[in-house]
Order: C-alpha cells, then sequence, then structure tokens
DNA sequence: GTCTTGCATGGGT
DNA sequence: AACCCATGCAAGA
C-alpha cells in the first residue's frame, strides 16, 4: 500500500511520468495514508500551479465547467478534488469563485473544501462542517454527488480521511477510519459516480492507490449512495454491504468493466437515505414506531438504478436524483386493479408516514415530467400493515410497464418523488442489450451467470444430459427442466432472441410463487402470462429443445437404471429437430421451417434456434427458399417422425391436403389428445401434450384457440359452419374419435377378460365400472341409452364445439367440460384402474367409489344439458 | 355483469 | 416463527 519505500528508488507518483525522483521532490496531494504524493518538479510544479489535471488528464473524461467562470475542471479527479464545489442546483463551481461568491453548499458528498484548503477561511470551515453535518443528518443526500468519497470504505483512497479530526472524524462520529479493517478497505468497490452522471465509466480517473505508484482506475458504480454514509454517521461501520464487490483483479478487467456500462457494475446499493418526511432521523432512529434501520429494506428493492436511467429522470436538468427504491412489478402491480404494492419497509421509510389507512395523495413525477397523484394508503393486514399505491393504472401504462418491469423511486433535490422504470428485456430489446440484461438478472438473483456458447446460444453452466432413450430423456430434462430454467429466470423465448436461453422477463411471476401459480388460487393465471404459456412444453418437446454441445463427449451416469448422457458444457437450446441417417451413414438432421413447414435437410452437427426458417438453410442454398419443395415426400418424412408425434406426422399430412388449415390443428392437437388418451399414464402424458403442440398464443395468432373469443364471448361457429376451419375441424375430430374408440375398444377388451378372471361377483358397481372401462358403454355414457358408436361420432361432430380453448386445462367448453370426453375418458380410465385394483384386492365390492350410476347419470344429464344449451 | 374495494389467505423469505 | 406481500375473493357499487 505504501509506495514511497526508503528502499526503493522513489518514482514520481504521476503514473503518467513515472520519472525517477532525485534528492528532491515535490510534494502533491495527499494521499490516503496521510504521506504525500511525491512528485517529480514538473509534475509537482503543475500540481502546484493547479495545471496538473490539464497537463495529465486533458484526454480524460470528467471534465466540467464552473457555473460562474466556466473554468474547465476536471471533477472526480484527486487532483483536482479540491477545486470546486458542488452547488446545489447541480453543476459545480471552482473554488475561487466560491471563495468570491461564497455561497459555499456544504456538499456531504465531499469534505468541505476547508479541508483541505488550508487558506479557506476559517468561515467558510465552520459553516461548511456545520452545515454538511446537519444536512448529513436530516435527510436526502444528492447521491448523486455523494460517491461515498467521504465514506472511507467507499473510498479507501481518499488523501484526507485520516486526518480531520475537525472535519470528517466529527461527522463519522469520532470513527476512525482505522477501526475498518484493511482488507475490507480493499475489497471495496470505489464509488465512481461523482456528479450528475457525467462521468461515465471511461472517466474514471487515476486514484493511487498506494502501492507500488500504480494506478486504480477508479470503477463507476451507479450504485452509490449514501447509506453507507449513514451507518458511518451511525457508528454502523458493520452495516451490511452485501453486494459490495471487488475491485477488480487487474486493469484489464476494470477496463473491460468500465467499458460495458454501468448497467453492467454489480449492484452495490444498500438503500439510500432516508427521505425527509420518512420520520427517521440521520441516525436511523424511527419515529412513531417505522423502522429505525433502513438497512432493513430487503436487497431486492434497494435500487439499482443505472447511470442512463439516472440521466433519463433527471433529464437535462442536471438535477440531483436520490434512488429510493425500486420493485419489479408483479402481476397485480401492473394490472388493471392499478394497485401497486408497496414494500412495507420502503413505504415506511421513504414515503411520508400514514396514519389513516385511507392514506394520502402521493405526487409522483414521472420520466416525461408529467405528474401523477397516487392515494398511498395501507391496509391492515396481521397485525401489520400492507402498503400500496392506488391509481397507478394510468401512469403505469403511459409507460408501458408491464409485470416484470422495474419501477423505480427516486426523489429529486425539491424532495419530490420521481418515479423511472426499468423494463425487462423483451425480444427486441434482447438484441440490444443482452449483456445489460443478463447481467442484471443473474447477478440480481445470484444465479448461474449466463454462458454463451458456441453457437451463440446463451443457456445455463449446469451438467447437462441428454436423450439416450424416452425414459432418460424425461430424467434428463428432470435435471434441467424448463421449470428449473424459469426458476432461474432463464426461459425460451422464441423468435428475435434467437432462442437464447435468456433472463426471463419476469423473473418473478410463476416462478417466486410457483406453488401458488399451480394452485386453486392461480387457476387463472394458468394461460394467462405469457412466460407461463412460453413454458408450456412437453418434456419431450423441452428435450427435444436440448441439443448436445459440440464436441462434447457425454459422460454415460446410471440413475435408477436409465442410463444418461451427461454432458459437461451445456446444451445448445433450440429448434427441435429429426435425426436421421443418410445414405451415407452420416448423421443427418432435418428441419422445420417456421413459415412453411417444410422440413430440410441439415447437417447432424447443426443448431437452430427455436425459430428457423428456410432462409437461413445455409447447407442448401437450392432450398433457401420457402416457395422451394422439400426434398422429402411427406410420407417419407412421416416415417421419420417418432411416433409420439403422431400429431406432427398428422400436421404434415394435413397441410398437404390443406395448408390453411394448419394452425388449426394445432389447436385440435389437444383435442386429439384428449381423445386418443388410454389411460391414468397416458392421460397424465397427454395432459402434457395438449400444453406442446401450440405452445406460443401471441397477439395475432390465428390458431383455433386464438381466433376464438374469450369463453361465452363473442361470434361462434353454427354446427352447418362450413368454412374451412369448421370443416377441418370436423374431419380431424371424426378421425380421432374414431382413433379413440379403436383403442378403447381394445383397451376395455383386455380389462373386461381381466375382469371375467376374478369373481363375477353381479356387483353391479364392478359391472358398471365394467361398462365404464368399455367403449361401448362409455358412450352409453356419455349419450345415454341406446347410443351407438355412429350415433355419437355423429353427435360428437356436429356438436363439436369450435370454442374449445385445448389448452385450458381447467376451461374446456361446455361440450368437454360436462358431458365431456375429457370426463368421461376419465371416468373411465379411472373406473378401468379401480376395477383393476378391486381385482387385485379380490374384487371388494365395499370399497369406497362413486356410485357408477351417479357417474353415468351425471354425465348423461350433463351431456344432454349441454346438448340442449350449446349451440 | 362488471368494476372497485378491502380483507384474507398462504407461500415465500 | 414471524413477517411480508402477491393475489384471491367476496361484498358492495
Amino acid at each position: 500500500m505504501v509506495s514511497s519505500s526508503s528502499s526503493l528508488p522513489k518514482l514520481c507518483f504521476n503514473s503518467s511520468c513515472n520519472q525517477l525522483l532525485g534528492e528532491h521532490s515535490r510534494r502533491g496531494w495527499r494521499r490516503r495514508t496521510g504521506e504525500f504524493a511525491d512528485l517529480c518538479d514538473r509534475c509537482g510544479i503543475a500540481f502546484e500551479e493547479g495545471n496538473f489535471c490539464e497537463s495529465f488528464h486533458l484526454n480524460a473524461s470528467g471534465w466540467r465547467s464552473c457555473e460562474s467562470c466556466g473554468k474547465q475542471i476536471h471533477c472526480g479527479c484527486i487532483v483536482s478534488f479540491h477545486m470546486f464545489v458542488l452547488l446545489d442546483a447541480g453543476g459545480i463551481e471552482c473554488i475561487t469563485c466560491t471563495k468570491k461568491s461564497f455561497i459555499l453548499t456544504p456538499n456531504p458528498a465531499w469534505p468541505p473544501p476547508s479541508l483541505l484548503l488550508p487558506g479557506l477561511p476559517e468561515r467558510i470551515k465552520d459553516l461548511s462542517v456545520k452545515n454538511w453535518s446537519s444536512i448529513a443528518a436530516s435527510g436526502p443526500v444528492p447521491w448523486r454527488q455523494a460517491p461515498s468519497l467521504f465514506n472511507p470504505e467507499l473510498h479507501p483512497k481518499m488523501p484526507m480521511e485520516f486526518d480531520m479530526p475537525t472535519g470528517v472524524d466529527k461527522l463519522l462520529g469520532s470513527k476512525k477510519l482505522s477501526d475498518f479493517s484493511v482488507d475490507k478497505k480493499e475489497n471495496l468497490v470505489y464509488s465512481g459516480r461523482l456528479i450528475n452522471g457525467s462521468l461515465k465509466g471511461g472517466a474514471s480517473h487515476i486514484l493511487e492507490n498506494g502501492s507500488s505508484g500504480s494506478k486504480c482506475e477508479e470503477q463507476q458504480s451507479p450504485y452509490v449512495n449514501d447509506n453507507l454514509q449513514s451507518a458511518m454517521l451511525k457508528n454502523e461501520p458493520s452495516s451490511p454491504h452485501p453486494d459490495l464487490t471487488l475491485i477488480p483483479a487487474s486493469k484489464s478487467e476494470m477496463v473491460e468493466q468500465s467499458s460495458i456500462s454501468v448497467s453492467h457494475a454489480q449492484p452495490l446499493a444498500a438503500p439510500p437515505a432516508a427521505a425527509n418526511y420518512s420520520g427517521v432521523d440521520s441516525s436511523g432512529e424511527a419515529h412513531n414506531g417505522r423502522p429505525r434501520d433502513r438497512n432493513q429494506l430487503l436487497p431486492r428493492y434497494w435500487p439499482k438504478i443505472s447511470d442512463q436511467e439516472l440521466q433519463q429522470i433527471s433529464g437535462d436538468s442536471n438535477s440531483v436524483i436520490t434512488p429510493l427504491f425500486e420493485k419489479v412489478l408483479t402481476a397485480s402491480d401492473a394490472g388493471k386493479i392499478g394497485r401497486l404494492v408497496l414494500p412495507k419497509k420502503c413505504a415506511e421509510v421513504y414515503l411520508p408516514p400514514i396514519s389513516n389507512p385511507e392514506g394520502i395523495p402521493l405526487p409522483v413525477q414521472d420520466l416525461k415530467g408529467q405528474e401523477w397523484v397516487f392515494q398511498f394508503r395501507f391496509w391492515p393486514n396481521n397485525n401489520s400493515r400492507m402498503y400500496v399505491l392506488e391509481g397507478v393504472s394510468p401512469c403505469i401504462q403511459s409507460m408501458q410497464l408491464r409485470a416484470g418491469d422495474t419501477i423505480t423511486f427516486n426523489r429529486n433535490p425539491h424532495g419530490k418523488l420521481v418515479m423511472g422504470c426499468r423494463k425487462t428485456c423483451t425480444a427486441s430489446d434482447q438484441k440490444k442489450e443482452p449483456v445489460k440484461n443478463a447481467r442484471d438478472k443473474a447477478s440480481a438473483r445470484g444465479d448461474a451467470i449466463a454462458k454463451k456458447s458456441k453457437s451463440g446460444e446463451v443457456v445455463t453452466p449446469q451438467h447437462y444430459s441428454n436423450k439416450k432413450s424416452v425414459s432418460s430423456s424425461i430424467l434428463a430434462v428432470n435435471k434441467v427442466n424448463l421449470a428449473d430454467s424459469a426458476r432461474k429466470s432463464y426461459k425460451v423465448v422464441e423468435n428475435k432472441c434467437d432462442a437464447k436461453v435468456q433472463p426471463a422477463a419476469k423473473p418473478d411471476i410463476g416462478i417466486k410463487r410457483k406453488n401458488s401459480i399451480l394452485g386453486s388460487k392461480s387457476k387463472r393465471l394458468r394461460m394467462e402470462t405469457e412466460d407461463m404459456i412460453e413454458l408450456k412444453l412437453t418434456w419431450e418437446q423441452a428435450q427435444g429443445l436440448f441439443h448436445p454441445p459440440p464436441n462434447d463427449v457425454p459422460k454415460i451416469v446410471v440413475i435408477d437404471g436409465y442410463e444418461i448422457e451427461e454432458f459437461e458444457e451445456p446444451p445448445i437450446i433450440g429448434r427441435p429437430t429429426i435425426v436421421a441417417t443418410n445414405n451415407a451413414g452420416e448423421i443427418i438432421q432435418w428441419v422445420q421451417c417456421e413459415d412453411c413447414f417444410k422440413w430440410r435437410k441439415v447437417p447432424g452437427y447443426a443448431t437452430f434456434p427455436s425459430r428457423w426458417t428456410c432462409s437461413e438453410n445455409v447447407w442448401d442454398p437450392k432450398r433457401s427458399l420457402c416457395s422451394v419443395d422439400q426434398e422429402l415426400t411427406l410420407d417419407e418424412l412421416e416415417d421419420l417422425l417418432p411416433s409420439s408425434n403422431i400429431g406432427e406426422a398428422m400436421n404434415i399430412k394435413a397441410a398437404k391436403e390443406d395448408p390453411d388449415s394448419l394452425e388449426a390443428l394445432e389447436g385440435l392437437d389437444a383435442l386429439a389428445n384428449v381423445a386418443i388418451q388410454e389411460d391414468g399414464d397416458a392421460y397424465v402424458s397427454s395432459s402434457l401434450h395438449t400444453t406442446t403442440k401450440h405452445p406460443r398464443h401471441r397477439p395475432g395468432c390465428s390458431c383455433i384457440v386464438c381466433i376464438q373469443p374469450p369463453s361465452g364471448k363473442g361470434h361462434k361457429h353454427k354446427q352447418t359452419c362450413t368454412c374451412n376451419l369448421c370443416m377441418t375441424v370436423k374431419r380431424r375430430f371424426k378421425t380421432l374419435m374414431l382413433r379413440r374408440e379403436i383403442k378403447q375398444s381394445e383397451k376395455a377388451e383386455t380389462a373386461r377378460q381381466k375382469l371375467q378372471q376374478p369373481e363375477q361377483s353381479g356387483d353391479e358397481d364392478i359391472q358398471m365400472f365394467c361398462d365404464a372401462g368399455n367403449s361401448s358403454s362409455s358412450h352409453n355414457l356419455v349419450i345415454g341409452e341406446g347410443s351407438n358408436i355412429e350415433q355419437f361420432k355423429k353427435k360428437s361432430s356436429n356438436q363439436l364445439d369450435l370454442n374449445i380453448q385445448p389448452e385450458r386445462e381447467e376451461e374446456v367448453s361446455p361440450v368437454l367440460k360436462s358431458g365431456s370426453i375429457t370426463r368421461v375418458l376419465q371416468d373411465s380410465t379411472e373406473g378401468l384402474l379401480k376395477l383393476k385394483k378391486i381385482s387385485r384386492s379380490g374384487g371388494n365390492s365395499t370399497v369406497s367409489q362413486p356410485s357408477p350410476t351417479k357417474v353415468g347419470e351425471e354425465n348423461c344429464s350433463n351431456d344432454f344439458a349441454n346438448n340442449g344449451s350449446s349451440h
């Protein structure tokens, strides 16, 4: 830490010079060690004459003009540190002008010039210290001007901080810097934001760190705040700053970091000082039972505002913005209700105290300078309070915020609340700022940092498995399943993001309360958040998205008898393909164009984004246009498809017949899957299937699911409708039902045979269950006495509700909902299962089970009711 | 039937 | 275990 070792030849402390010093050196600025920088004559003179920065830092950023005389001052540089004063209204003033006018606004961020300039009149010194103390103790601190230069924790290298008994020590409650561990000091990042964001990352300045004369570029951190200061004021050196980051290990690293932009910096912040009206005094002591310690605020609410955002908030006014807290908007916050739940502590610390549940109107300014007045209130809740801002909806809308976006609360110099916002990465944003968002999310959540694979897909670093068999594939996916991905704030995003696994746009939706989302309370949300929709994939489909990393030899591990390929490298996530071998025995893949649905042959090593089109077919330029026919005939292709992809095969066939109906078919796959369920397991798996065939419904999607209005609303297709869609639906449904019939018959036959083996107890219940397992009987359940397959088919096709939303598990169409195929299938499969159970247990008829008669009646009546009501 | 309001609930921290 | 807070939900408008 000490550069001026007596045993070594001394070098000029100016890093731009580093000349060997002779016997005589000139005294430069005071270093934090208390020593003075030793300068060569040339540098020393420059320093003495006040030209040092002009001479050596001219090309560095951070130059600002004195508001009075216009003189250029290199702000933020230790050398010019004492040369200026920050003005309350923003801007700076050189010390000369300050002396002249002596409107010295003591700035908490900076040691009063009096401490640095012996020449400054005592009057100034006194005022500075006094005012500074009082200001610092009383409320908001212009944090952007408060880079904690004053704070030894954040600025361990400032020269004056050790020996300011009348100044800093006083302010620090006589807390000596020496109380802080050296390690801590050395590990803490510099807070480099100085003035109004004008010092960018690269504007950092040489700060002598005292070690071998080397220099450490000052790290820009946008997250500086005065909380640390307040902690110090409170004599709390151990105040938690969990996010304070290390000074980069190397200069290059620092350069890299600083060049990445502030948003890349680690969130440093503990929350800033409380508001004037917070009822919290400088020591953090609370009034009216309010929080005693600002540090109680959860880190997730700490403002992690970036330089740009600050600039945006402060606008051109250069006003000093104090970030208070931020919140990621939840669905509730961003919803129509217009109630923004405020974190309790934040509300209590930063917003005016309220004693009446009705609260008070709270004026808030948005980024555009528009003024909003929200009702700041609370609800009593479990002996506590729940603070909300009401009426935020218009504002949220005007800022075009959605759940997952972050809203920041800041204060301007006048004490007024200013709302900022930070939108999460949208697909298009992602392209612009992938690093920022990836980092933000990854670091903010402390999750695995996104890695970028060779092919450009960003994936989470873990061990990944790739499929070897269906079973292992499922297991494998379990290791890296999408739910997991979601939990880790990564999701597969289609289209513009090129299927990168990227930070989830709405990390807190469906992740944090994942159970609740699946729970009864959140049924409505099942298909209503984009995330959920996007994540509705089967394991197989998810697995299909994972491709083994190229050149990575898998390790075979056996878990529960399943062989699993485990890769060290993260998988590449992208569009599923059909792997095959060509005539030469080489592995190839078939990949389907997103636009024309044609399948193109590509090399086995190729990987694809989730959206891939013919135009990206670089391997076969002849087939890089959608208009060009595909190489394989559809039948050939169908043979290639795995049996599980019957739906796809059918899509292909249907496409052959009627390309326009493709989208409709996707929605119908859900029906298909319902129809072809075979048993309980199949039911589970196909319930997954129902979500996979059309995983994404977006605005503009014209599939059968999406073109229908919300349940019960809007136009319904009539039974007699002969539009393309309806015809397709009917045709397909007929086929599917037929298939289901066959399978059900087979199944029932098996069940019947099994049943005949144990005693024919004559128990009607069992017989009924047997019937329930019987396909024809099951139809009786559905459509009543005397029905036969043909009649049922007829009915099914005629009365098929085209308004079905197959992907909504809870909200199937009336037909399906209550005399429903699902129900019937469920009943019959349940019946079968129970029957099997009974058989195994000796056909004990006392087993508790619903009355089959009742089941039959229910289904029957429901069905008839529906027959009467639907259409 | 829809919207608003205020409380209750329960998962998460 | 206590508290927070997202959101469900019922009552009223």
